[in-house]
DNA sequence: ACATCAAAACGTATGACGTACATAGTTTTA
DNA sequence: TAAAACTATGTACGTCATACGTTTTGATGT
């Protein structure tokens, strides 16, 4: 009754997992096999054939260990996943800190937009609790400088910075599971056969408005939504993450004028 | 080779059996048991137990079927989820028509967060291509409403839509997962413990930012982020999504203005 | 140099999973 | 009434995470 079977979810461990804060006894072999190269050959794995080939078998494989070898240096599958997350994520980038914030804003969207390009197996990782890896919070702490020298003070940050991570998260998620589908075989059903067989089922009686902005958007009325100034952003992003930008920014000014 | 063994991404399949178009065939006995009696009984189980409980075998049990017999309604097991996820989702929310396209929103956006609320294992279901459900495409209709009524054109609510609806998935996600960890057993790792033991790792050298922002907030300096004008969203969405709304009044505006 | 012994590595085993396949049963049409 | 078309079931296979018991290893205390 007290083990409710339910995942451990033992932060400790995650925590010190990640961290890589080995006790180290004082007794036997020295381990050859660390964490972090198990971590490493998940993320070669991973990258190869994507996250449904990660197995703990295919892992041991790739490093010429038994299976069970691996558990000796991690207490379960989930607390691995959360290491790799972590290490596949790698360090965030370097900003332009020359004052203009949205500028340093949208380069780090772009950067983490590229980086699930590479990785799309990053979005399935389920998440278990907030980010505590080491490159997880540096990426945020990347991004909490700009805005606040933007001018929001601290729990405005954090809010925007949750806003931001979650809209490239999210629209990651929504928008680029279709690429993995048409490169699988040489099944042909692009975005053009899929806009094609929804078309005909968008009843414009009960989804008017969406027949409506499907309609403008198959005829030449395309008002491109791009644009912001100028620097390079995924077309999913730039218009959201832009009038989202110009709404900080006037509250920042407001909040100035204000007092 | 031609297989990539790849997972079939049949959208034709996915179409119809989400349309519930099914042909009927003339001979043989009427089916009892239908596509939406499985899809609900899954729906039960994930509800009860999570997404990690919903097995084929569970659902037969439920239904007091044999496990094979549901592979004669439903082509695979990611197939059937993808008729879950939409059958769970349920029909949007209906919206204040009258001209308030915040409030509209707003109400939205809660709604849709309280629906990850009362079924988080919606968030954990993978995605494989744009949403095509009936549901899925009624609540985007019901979102793109106030935003063209606010003054967007069609691509700008498609990618205003298409913000919105990652910063709620994404937030979710991100936010949301802590919470069914402290109701798993007694363990008592609230966010309190979380929060002091992340403050031991927070290197003010390493996360300037971070640590600064962590501070404000351990302090009585909490500037609260919420606010917007009132009315009710859940704290983690207020602030961006307001500034995003801001952003977007602003952006009609200007078009207004400019002709 | 040697004995000690915790930890590493390995092999085997278990139970759950998705689903291919062959079979048996049932009802509608010809 | 016979055949066709479809539903339901049972068995079987391969893969998965991982519990457990055994063997191997090598740094430590003598």
């Amino acid at each position: 009754m007290a083990t409710h079977d339910s995942k451990g979810h033992d932060l400790q461990r995650s925590l010190t997992l990640l961290w890589a804060g080995r006790s180290r006894g004082r007794r036997g072999p020295r381990p050859k096999l660390t964490v972090a190269q198990i971590a490493d050959a998940a993320v070669r794995v991973a990258d190869a054939d994507g996250l449904e080939a990660l197995s703990m078998q295919r892992i041991a494989a790739e490093l010429g260990y038994s299976t069970m070898s691996l558990y000796n240096h991690i207490p379960s599958k989930d607390l691995l996943l959360e290491v790799v997350a972590d290490v596949a994520a790698g360090p965030p980038p370097e900003l332009d800190g020359t004052g203009d914030f949205r500028h340093a804003v949208r380069q780090w969207v772009g950067a983490l937009w590229a980086g699930f390009q590479t990785r799309p197996w990053l979005l399935r990782v389920p998440l278990d609790h907030a980010p505590i890896g080491p490159n997880q919070l540096a990426w945020l702490d990347r991004l909490l400088r700009p805005l606040l020298t933007a001018g929001l003070v601290g729990g405005e940050a954090r809010a925007a910075a949750l806003h931001l991570t979650a809209v490239v998260r999210g629209t990651a998620q929504i928008t680029m599971d279709m690429a993995g589908a048409q490169a699988a075989d040489g099944s042909p059903h692009n975005e053009a056969e899929l806009a094609h067989a929804l078309a005909e089922l968008i009843d414009p009686d009960a989804y008017p408005a969406l027949a409506a902005v499907h309609a403008a958007e198959t005829t030449g009325d395309r008002s491109a939504p791009e644009r912001g100034d100028g620097r390079a952003l995924p077309v999913e992003l730039s218009f959201g993450v832009d009038r989202f930008l110009d709404g900080v920014e006037a509250w920042v000014a407001a909040k100035a004028r204000g007092g």
